[in-house]
DNA sequence: ATAGAATTCAAACGAGCGTTTGAATTAGGC
DNA sequence: GCCTAATTCAAACGCTCGTTTGAATTCTAT
């Protein structure tokens, strides 16, 4: 009644139990990428991993934890990978002016590393997060603001200087849809039957996939600002 | 064991149970958004529709027929008006060019109609939509497949026209970012938190919404073709 | 070798799930 | 008013879920 079993004591616990600490995470990417976080039961779980039922518990305390560590073994050190390659660029740009492409590629540099570093997850892992940041369930809402706050706040002011004719807030909003445009990408795959022309070949080609989204992305942040009184006006002809 | 147990037999089964029927699709629209498909219990709906809990499996048979029966009731009309609007569009312009722009705007109009209209269920919909569009469950992938197919395929055609310098390879992708950006805004608003600057009361406002997503789109669908000699070169200088 | 901690294991728990059942109730054409 | 079909209802079925248990096993340091 009092809490849960085995509580973590105080030794190393990862001399023994890393292995399978391992294969349940590596499990669980592959299976929460492919069926979502409800749908993924842990007794498929861990029989895929080849370990006890009981073993997620013990190791991680519940699903939710476990959803968070995969996670966080591979967001992490990407998104310190953005802030150092944000940061290196500043630094070469010796003051003068990041151009809007620059900040862009270094956001997507360190998820294409993601991608193609098979050992860490590969595509399987990215396509994983884009579905998360559009899970409805709020533990994984909030998990995801806290993992990219840090990040976002600093490309943020980095683009505001690269795009100076964009409020803040104008670039609020695009910077969201740049995340929609570059999740929903990530986690399609399937969803591409929707427009059923790319060849299978290229449909897992993520280098390619990122260098055609580049030029659409910086095309759409650097267009002009809304003007006010540009309006919709196609709905009125009817 | 055989089948189904009422199984519509030939008559009318409207006039008496539509008021049954229409209770369990709005708490069924209004939860399936807030908690996704799976997460949501039939006893939770059907509480909060204020039926019996056989009612759904009377009615509509298995709650994946009713998640479908949400997504239709809504979604056909929809693009049907998107299509509608399209071919008007086309026949006003009497054989000249149609602008980017006015084809973007005719394929979000009806959206934000339905986002205006809260008696169909308004922003709530969309942002159902925007998530089923990221859900791995294969029947609602596949679902969602068919009902955006033939709207699709006639404004790819129309994207076609309009956008000479892209082969139909590179609309099909810019056309799959579009729909990232857009379902990935329509679901968003709690994800919004990340940017943490859009004051509450524009977070709801889905006409500013989208005109602010339109010139972003526009943008990214005229910029030029990748040019296969340029490569994401970033990566080398580390 | 042995004590003690860390880990694995088979089994079970209680709860909640989607669905089915058959009787009770309601509505409508004759 | 009655027969029939459509609908509603309370109850249960069978199953799967995440989690817990306590004993068995493995590891490690002495």
């Amino acid at each position: 009644m009092a809490a849960s079993r085995p509580a973590r004591k105080s030794v190393a616990i990862d001399a023994t139990s890393a292995d399978t600490k391992t294969r349940i995470l590596d499990a669980a990417e592959s299976l929460f990428m492919e069926h979502g976080f409800e749908a993924t039961s842990l007794r498929s779980l861990t029989t895929a991993a080849g370990v006890n039922l009981a073993a997620v518990n013990y190791h991680f305390g519940t699903k939710e934890v476990l959803f968070q560590a995969v996670l966080t073994r591979r967001l992490d050190p990407m998104n310190q990978e953005r802030i150092k390659l944000l940061k290196r660029v500043e630094r070469e740009a010796e003051g003068r002016a990041l151009s809007c492409e620059k900040i862009l590629f270094a956001m997507l540099i360190p998820a294409l590393k993601l991608a193609r570093d098979e050992k860490r997850g590969g595509k399987n892992f990215l396509r994983l997060v884009g579905r998360a940041y559009a899970d409805p369930a709020p533990f994984i809402r909030h998990f995801l603001s806290g993992q990219y706050a840090e990040m976002i706040g600093l490309y943020k002011e980095a683009f505001l200087k690269a795009l100076p004719h964009l409020s803040r807030q104008e670039l609020t909003w695009r910077l969201h849809f740049v995340m929609g445009a570059l999740s929903y990408t990530l986690a399609g795959t399937d969803a591409l039957k929707l427009f059923a022309q790319v060849s299978a070949a290229e449909q897992y080609d993520d280098e390619l996939l990122l260098q055609r989204l580049a030029p659409f992305l910086v095309a759409g942040l650097k267009a002009p600002a809304l003007a006010d009184s540009r309006k919709l006006e196609l709905v009125s002809g009817d």
